[in-house]
DNA sequence: TTGAAGTTTCAGAAATTACTGAAAGTTTAA
DNA sequence: TTAAACTTTCAGTAATTTCTGAAACTTCAA
């Protein structure tokens, strides 16, 4: 494993990153050095290159594994298991959204679903319930639209951010070509 | 202060996902009282419905205001300072998004910027440098798109995001009404 | 069936992050 | 100008999170 100047340079980044993107440093660093190596690369190599222990590097792939993020790769004739990406860029991408829309969101919309079931004690509550359905369903929607757009598949995805401001006016005549059941009240 | 138990349940709670939403767990609890009491609190409120010091508080009510979640407001012949939410819950969701979007992707952004100006000293950078402007297109993508549905304002997002699978159907017919300049290669 | 080559687990240590509370700072009314 | 009422800061402590490394586990070839 080389780890020329460029490559520690992302790596490190990607571990600074890390916490901020919903795992550790150690985690980001290994993903980065998976991402950015050509080759599958083994546990020890990843151990070694990032200076960290075995241990930790174990936990680490287990965790990026958990997010669908790297995969095993196993070499014919090797013992050892190698890792590489779980996909291209845009698949990564999406498991991130993915995976952090479930423990970002979901915990709580199952939470205010709960809450929203109780009769309101008194007048307090009751205007707590209000701004608590506001936020169930703004968080509803932003779930069922980013399914929507996951279910679409990279290429429109691109098609529909490359459209830019198109959007906007797309938006102003979509009565005309989509008549009917998809009108918003 | 009341806190009702419902209250305290949504409290509790965003407290918990605070950390995971960006902010730690006494600012997540600050801003779900803030944005479930229907009156200003103040900031000695605060500290005292949640059991921590008034200092913590303080650093808190400064964090929120920094993420333009919170503001204060002037109570007329009041010498202390009250607080309430910065605007309505769709307004908030979108400074999160925002916020978050300047922590978590404007740093990593910049740094593929520079080591994409940087001639690959042989093979296995220049394999790097690929992967490297692959992520930065992405987000370069996202960060777009993001902005461009923030000025989109919340009517004309709410009505795309309801749109459902009908954005599927909009763009295949998107060629026939938006010819021209916004067709994609 | 043993042992070499590998992986995983997990208790404790190290590092990081959050919180307290006392002291310093600010504002206003008298 | 003083002092009461309030806010902010920050050094030190507490809580939490991450990391290590030794031990336990697994797999496979001989």
């Amino acid at each position: 494993m080389k780890m020329t100047p460029l490559i520690t340079s992302a790596v490190m980044h990607f571990g600074e990153m890390g916490s901020r993107w919903g795992f550790n440093r150690t985690v980001g660093q290994i993903l980065a050095l998976i991402v950015l190596n050509e080759e599958p690369i083994s546990a020890q190599e990843i151990a070694d290159a990032l200076n960290i222990s075995r241990g930790n590097t174990s936990m680490g792939l287990k965790e990026l594994q958990s997010w669908r993020l790297v995969k095993q790769h196993l070499v014919p004739g090797e013992r050892k298991e190698f890792f590489i990406p779980a996909g291209d860029i845009w698949t990564l991408a999406n498991r991130v959204f993915e995976e952090r829309r479930k423990r970002e969101i979901d915990p709580t919309l199952s939470l205010l679903r709960d809450l929203l079931l109780d009769e309101p004690a008194n007048g307090t509550e009751a205007g707590a319930q209000n701004k608590l359905s506001e936020i169930h369903d703004l968080l509803e929607s932003i779930t069922a639209w980013s399914e929507e757009l996951q279910n679409l598949g990279p290429e429109k995805l691109n098609t529909l951010m490359k459209l830019g401001s198109g959007v906007g006016r797309m938006l102003d005549l979509k009565d005309k070509i989509l008549p009917g059941k998809n009108s918003v009240n």
